[in-house]
RNA sequence: GCACAGGUGGCCGAGCGGUUAAUGGCAGCAGACUGUAAAUCUGCCGCUCCUUGCGAGCUACGGAGGUUCGAAUCCUCCCCUGUGCACCA
């Protein structure tokens, strides 16, 4: 008697959001064995410990991980601390800059911290690929290696341009693919996820399994995820992400301020609602019956809740609304100790304004202050202010400062 | 090492002796509009100061010098990047 669902409704489960999925045939096979056998597939996944805050992009995959495990069986977390040193070629034409061990050590902790947010932590199974590759010595570089010819590396999209574009290719990027083919040979994977810039390194694994005999792991590709802007993917350096440990008022609105079009991919790559559930409601916001605003509001207290516990998110749903929908000032805004000498304006009880938006983080500079000011972007108490002088009727004051979307409550202790 | 082409504001990219804090695009910020948005339109987009004025000062075009009344723009040296050559020749 198996522990595992049917087949039909693991697949189910596991092709959705699924870029390609190689195969799903094969996928199908393994699947039915494990269950006939109650063996557990191993599900590998490796990461670059190179971005320390992880953000909803990286969690794509950590879902898709996470329904593997839903469904019973192991998930390896493979640390990729000896590849780092190479830094994978993938994506950007240039040559990346090696880590130390210190720093790879390090992310290598907060990267673990941040997944288990997702992840149970009794059913993962993290490993480190400096476990084996460590180990793997000159002349096991060199039996690796005479695995794969040089034509089959220039099969590689950005390994081709780059040599047609007679761009540098350093050897060691070479060894990337090939690195990360031998850790499935190791961890003898059934499955491994990645994502779509990753095919080629995860084919790797298989052309490596098929050589040392072992049955070849399945590939799962995860599309790369969109960022706010819903154009160019999701990534810190490009200031388009939700971090996943953004506090809830941040990333309740950052969801809020997505297109209507990109809400529906979000539903699908960052929620547990099923395909259908998502049609359905795609299907009533096109007839009207569903207004795109509630459902973007779903969306964001669904998301926000799973990081942060529904009652936080709760809170940040109506603080919100309050802000945005009644112009009106959310009652537990950041509130900012301000000394008085800092801001100290012409006459005892005067402040200057543009110092005050610095103090608060509002703004960057004073010059930049100044231009909002005078834009009339700045508001007091909600209403617009258009001197740079602001009076106070008495100490200590409390006054709320609103620049766009950001608000704070300055309180200027007397003297 | 030699030759050629380059290094300009967060990025791309004009300017090649003087109204140049530096055209334009992207990104960013704000305002309007909306359903919070997105799209669109408008404004801003080096820093500091206050008397907030179409104000004053400072800093900026790889680095250091120089020429000049005046340089991102010309000269010298240096640093860096890219490409070619450096075997057949």
């Amino acid at each position: 008697m198996s522990t595992f669902l049917p087949v039909d409704e693991q697949l189910d489960l596991l092709q959705k959001g699924a870029a390609e999925i190689i195969r799903v045939s094969d996928l199908r096979e393994r699947l039915e064995e494990s269950r006939k056998a109650g063996r557990p597939l191993r599900i590998k996944a490796g990461f670059d410990p190179t971005a320390p805050d992880l953000h909803l992009g990286h969690t794509v995959l950590i879902r898709k991980l996470r329904h593997f495990q839903q469904l019973g069986h192991t998930v390896i977390f493979l640390i990729g601390d000896s590849t780092a040193l190479i830094g994978d070629p993938t994506g950007r034409n240039v040559t990346r800059k090696p880590l130390t061990r210190e720093q790879i050590n390090q992310n290598a902790e907060t990267y673990k911290a941040q997944i288990f947010k997702l992840l149970d932590p009794a059913r993962t199974e993290v490993r480190y690929n400096s476990e084996w590759l460590d180990k793997l010595g000159y002349a096991g570089l060199i039996n690796l290696s005479a695995k794969v010819t040089l034509s089959q590396m220039l099969d590689r999209k950005d390994f081709l341009n780059r040599f047609q574009a007679e761009q540098d290719i350093s050897l060691h990027e070479l060894l990337y693919p090939l690195a990360q083919g031998y850790d499935s040979v190791m961890l003898k994977s059934d499955v491994e996820l990645g994502g779509t810039d990753q095919k080629f390194n995860l084919l790797m694994g298989r052309e490596l399994q098929r050589k040392e005999g072992q049955p070849e792991q399945i590939v799962l590709m995860m599309p790369i995820l969109e960022g706010l802007d819903g154009v160019q993917k999701m990534s810190k350096s490009l200031n388009n992400a939700i971090g996943i440990n953004e506090p809830p008022a941040e990333m309740y609105g950052k969801l809020m301020s997505i297109s209507d079009e990109l809400m529906g991919k979000y539903w699908v790559f960052l929620t547990d609602l099923k395909q259908s559930e998502i049609d359905a409601m795609k299907a009533d916001i096109a007839s009207g019956a569903l207004h795109p605003m509630d459902a973007k509001k779903r969306l964001a207290f669904t998301i926000t809740a799973g990081f942060h516990g529904e009652a936080a998110a709760h809170t940040a749903a109506d603080n919100w609304a309050k802000m945005f929908q009644q112009k009106d000032v959310s009652e537990d805004l950041e509130e900012v100790a301000v000394a008085l000498t800092d801001v100290a304006g012409p006459e005892a009880n005067s402040v200057r304004l543009h110092k005050l938006l610095v103090v608060l983080g509002l703004a960057v500079s004073n010059s930049e202050a100044n231009r909002k000011i005078a834009e009339r972007a700045v508001r007091i108490d909600g209403d617009v202010a258009c001197d740079s002088i602001v009076m106070l009727p008495s100490f200590p004051a409390r006054i709320v400062v609103r620049l766009g979307r950001r608000a704070r409550v300055a309180v200027i202790a007397s003297r």
